[in-house]
DNA sequence: ACCTGAACACCGTTCAAGT
DNA sequence: ACCTGAACACCGTTCAAGT
């Protein structure tokens, strides 16, 4: 896979990541990802000063991955803002069925035990949620009515991404609940 | 505290979420809670198999409990089907801004990392939502909606609970939101 | 610059022995 | 029945030495 002879920062976060996603929050240990990369301890530690740095550059580098899906869903396509909310949910619940990202929620669990770690988590939960308040005033609601349906979804989109199992949510009932969700400003704003 | 002479499962368990609340994930550790209950090691492993049985029985008790206060809120107020799911909003908010539940996420991450765990944790989630379910069809929901609608909440509920940092959403607009899930029903349903 | 290999420290687990 | 105390195993961390 890699056939460069010496190691690099990115080589073990990248495998982090793998033994996280394939073995769960536990197999993030320095002997395994030593074993993974055909390796001894030492190496691990010319590279990083402890296993908590390293954790550190995985939320680092998921904080920034996590920041291009949403400019690129928004900028890269011509969806109406309502749409677009749609497609990220739709994103989250496709990612879910496919196993894809249980490193959400070992990274939000480091993020309640490591004061660094919430810091650099809460961080990027504002930044999204400011960026979908701006997308639901670009659909038409006003006001703090906007804020406050922006933090519903967003929850929802969190939640969706912890919840075990399979999804109880069709993409057409998706589509219902947030329909009824952007439509209720009328009624309530003031 | 307890000034019974010989310790009973239930003063383990009791520790155990005290450390879990008040240092983290990480603070669940045989000698740890030993050196809190005054003993020494080898009492634990009288108690408990393991480590892996403690937190077992903490997720059971953990189960037991979700589900008395869902019922306790059902049957011993005499709230609207409407109102009733807002207080369970708001209950979710207070815990939160209390720094209550931590727990809450720890349980999660050890859902997604112990197929055993993951199990308990699913189970409780559907019992939730079929009862969610049951109060929105009460609330006058028919048919698929209903479902769709209480799913969508229930993540909402779950993301509330993993989001860190101060509550994003008045009660107000809490209510607002809640209001416009549970009426943009007859616009929707077919 | 990047890694080996061996040592040490920490914490989960076991178990014979005590009351 | 419930607990002590000592031992062992596992894995994170260090460091002198190699290329």
């Amino acid at each position: 896979m890699n056939t460069r002879q010496t190691l690099t920062r990115a080589d073990w976060i990248d495998m982090a990541f793998d033994l996280l996603a394939r073995q769960g929050a536990k197999a993030v240990r320095v002997d395994l990802l030593c074993k993974a990369l055909g390796v001894t301890k030492g190496s691990f530690y010319w590279h990083f000063d402890d296993l908590a740095a390293l954790k550190a550059a995985m939320i680092a580098q998921w904080r920034r991955a996590a920041a291009r899906d949403l400019i690129e869903t928004a900028t890269g396509t011509r969806l109406s803002p309502r749409e677009l909310i749609f497609s990220l949910f739709k994103d989250v619940q496709q990612r879910h069925a496919n196993g894809g990202s249980i490193a959400e929620t070992a990274l939000r669990q480091w993020s309640s035990a490591d004061p660094v770690v919430q810091k650099l988590v809460h961080d990027a939960d504002n930044e999204r949620l400011a960026f979908l308040t701006t997308q639901i005033r670009a659909a038409g609601i006003t006001g703090g009515a906007a804020r406050s349906r922006a933090a519903f979804l967003y929850a929802a989109l969190i939640g969706m991404e912890q919840l075990a199992g399979e999804p109880a949510l069709t993409p057409a009932d998706m589509k219902g609940v947030i329909d009824a969700i952007l439509r209720g400003d009328e009624i309530a704003s003031g």
